[in-house]
DNA sequence: CACTAGTTATAAG
DNA sequence: TGTTATAAATAGT
């Protein structure tokens, strides 16, 4: 889009880089809100750019997208069957030898003495990498279970204390007291406001966003706008 | 873009919704492996369905660009100070009667008996939504906690066998057998091969696509393309 | 940063 | 799923 076709490789040019980062990180960072909007989708997004500086969008929380995530995809094979698929195209039009076609175990026997260390060292490589994930997932997924087992009992005393404000609404709100004056009534919607912030869950949002808008709260979204300094 | 302007909003004709998700989690995803590759940012995208699948974009490593997200901004209030801001944001451009400001527990004298009435009837469904979905996240955590106790179990497992591949290639390929022949030799890499597929930890990309294949692979990220069923 | 030409994404059919 | 007319994103200025 623009004037002139781009090809899809790195910009090299370091300023015109950095002034289409700051356009496109917006443009994704609204299309993502736009998807969760329209579509009704949960959508995370993490911008990193090159100079190191953090931007992202979650429709409802980054934790829960994350941790979604984990369930999903984080054990199954399916994300790494995608990345090495990835990989394989990767390699395939980067000319890089088809390694990663060999590492599908097919044909070995065209490799030379040379790609055969190479492959090896890649698989020591591989392994050792391996082990080291696996690790650190296994000790995330136990923290992540102790966490977890934390969160659920602060969830239930969280919903008996909205349990307890909601009663308190409809007692003041709707109750017998026949002597509900405006301001008690104001008191007691404040009082069920508080309730209703202090669960930590808010209100989904329902509504549209005129462009202008939802072209600022694309930018908030990010940490500020601009370049990447 | 397209024949009509589109609302932002929630598209009610279920079928529309799912078109509109599957095209424009294709385009998401498409914009977000560019914007990796042009720009040399990383960029993690989770995207979940209505329906709850998951599809997931990485240009490095999901788990590494959660790791630096929880560094940059996991711990600050950051996120949820945007969330608020964008909901604000979001109703005063609707023009909702700043009704998210009164939320914040600030101005109710402001308000007239109708708005008392509105913000009541919206306390109410709110609260009932809360209810509703504390128990939804609740037993959601319930049921995780139960699946998490399997997907570690199974962890360990895989670890001993990956353990036992790694045995297997030492043995192997730096073992004392003076008479490995490059067919042995290949037998035996495609063991490890094996073992490492088996695993299921690839390896990272660390190059570029072209064109046509991050289209594919932008497909290929999701499960498969085509709609949400 | 604003503009605009030429590109891309996509709503409808 | 593929096509087409139109809206939207954006490269270059």
């Amino acid at each position: 889009m623009g004037r002139g076709k781009v090809e899809l490789k790195r910009i090299e040019n370091s300023t015109s880089r950095q002034v289409t980062f700051s356009k496109r990180k917006n443009g994704l960072l609204k299309k993502a809100f736009e998807l969760s909007i329209l579509c009704d989708a949960e959508v995370a997004l993490l911008i990193f750019s090159p100079s190191g500086k953090a931007y992202q969008f979650a429709s409802h929380d980054m934790d829960r997208s994350i941790a979604r995530y984990r369930n999903e995809v984080g054990l199954m094979e399916f994300n790494n069957y995608q990345r090495s698929r990835t990989i394989e195209e990767n390699n395939r039009h980067l000319g890089k030898q088809n390694i990663s076609m060999h590492l599908a175990g097919e044909d070995l026997s065209t490799l030379g003495m040379k790609e055969l260390k190479q492959l090896e060292r890649q698989l020591k490589n591989g392994v050792e990498r391996i082990r080291a994930k696996k690790r650190r997932i296994i000790s995330e997924h136990i923290s992540l279970l102790k966490k977890r087992k934390v969160d659920v009992s602060k969830m239930k005393q969280e919903l008996t204390l909205t349990s307890r404000g909601f009663r308190f609404q409809r007692i003041c709100l709707k109750g017998p007291c026949k002597r509900t004056t405006p301001a008690s009534k104001e008191r007691a919607v404040a009082a069920v406001v508080l309730a209703v912030h202090m669960t930590g869950l808010g209100y989904e949002k329902d509504g549209q966003m005129g462009s202008k808008s939802h072209h600022q709260t694309a930018r908030m979204l990010a940490d500020q706008d601009g370049g990447d300094p």
